[in-house]
DNA sequence: AAGCTACAGATACGGCGTAAGCCTGTCAAG
DNA sequence: CTTGACAGGCTTACGCCGTATCTGTAGCTT
């Protein structure tokens, strides 16, 4: 093939569908799940809306294989050491996955569909807990307790930072009406060593909550 | 101009932002989140679409709004008896409102302002786990770990009941794919006496993940 | 009576997903 | 070589969306 100089017949790589959801995937890590529009897409890769169509069904198709691709991205367990260790680092990984796709949870979330990508990984976090001895039916229920935590979304409500961009008379306000947040993030701020690590940081507050559930799966396990 | 029906002075209530945005939470409500639209809220209350500009900003305003609504039938703490059954209460009713009103979860989520309400809400947790003798610093990591669980989303991946609508040689595949998926779901339609208590049940579900981690908490917070 | 204000309606614009049909380059069968 | 099917692109068009801008009017104030 010639390159994309000009006269000859200079023929363009031929869409296909993986194409498709890799630029897909591409445009949503760069300017986010809101602007990626069939129209937008399309201009990606050189290629009208509509023609989009000839690989793939529509745009949920898109979505749903979008997902395929950032959840084959989580390397999978490796299968030997204690359990716990093995689910710790399982949905660890899977965390720095989402990290790097910020679309992704969401975009999960909204889709019911379950890709066969998605049961290959059920199944290996499945496959930890059975080889650490859980009975099936406690795995079942330690399943729904870590719920989205197995894919490793942080399921945060809100930053702790978003205090910074206020007026200090809104921020006065605030603190005067909820004694108790103000008094916790005031704590926040001038802490030093604290019970898991110092200050705030996303991934250790994700770790401290896995680990409570870990521990407590844990217990509940060697118990039975 | 004369009422729709016709004669006499009878006079439409006006509108005002309050019964713009109730008339939302209804609308969705009735027919998901999804067919929110200034279009069909304006038909809901018999006015053009915008004329809703004239009590609400924009959309998002809307969404804003709704949220504080829902928010807002939380019923809070009475704040006595232990910290434990406090913060149980607090959660499960924050859930029952949540199943009532199946959009909100993904509208809060996808929302980034922190609203007085949903503050109050949080501050009112807060309290909780201080009047329990939580460190404010256990205490923020506390909020951390239960994430979205704070208002009773059960963060679900996946329904377990999906397997139902399936092909059965669709599920036969399945089945010799994911062994350890097999295995679980196996376990849990031939159950009769479990761990906690029998089946899958939604809030049974949620009861166990949430004790997971406030008893893991109490634990932390017994040995500080 | 005159004018102001508040609020509803009308129209229009750009963007969205996508249905339906068209055009053209490629390649195998006759 | 001709022909015809087909794959893979393009064009047009429809109905939906949020919303900017303008117009009309009812009821109050002065």
């Amino acid at each position: 093939m010639t390159p994309p100089t000009a006269s000859s017949p200079e023929r363009r790589k031929p869409l296909n569908r993986d194409r498709v959801l890799r630029a897909a995937v591409s445009l949503a890590d760069r300017s986010g799940i809101e602007s990626l529009s069939m129209r937008k897409l399309g201009q990606e890769l050189g290629v009208e809306a509509m023609s989009l169509y000839k690989h793939v069904a529509n745009k949920e198709d898109i979505l749903d294989g979008m997902v395929d691709i950032v959840v084959g991205e989580i390397e999978v367990s490796s299968g030997d050491g204690d359990w716990l260790t093995a689910m710790r680092e399982q949905i660890i990984s899977a965390r720095d996955v989402m990290q790097y796709h910020p679309w992704a949870s969401g975009v999960i979330e909204s889709r019911t569909l379950i890709t066969p990508t998605m049961m290959a990984y059920m199944d290996s976090v499945v496959g930890i807990m059975r080889d650490g001895g859980f009975s099936l039916d406690l795995i079942h229920h330690a399943m729904h307790a870590l719920g989205s935590r197995l894919l490793g979304f942080s399921q945060q409500l809100f930053d702790d930072s978003d205090d910074a961009d206020m007026t200090p008379e809104a921020k006065e306000a605030m603190l005067a009406q909820f004694p108790n947040i103000s008094a916790m993030l005031d704590e926040i701020t001038h802490e030093e060593g604290t019970v898991v690590g110092k200050g705030c940081d996303d991934r250790i507050e994700f770790v401290f909550g896995l680990d409570l559930i870990l521990n407590g799966l844990e217990a509940k396990r060697s118990t039975a």
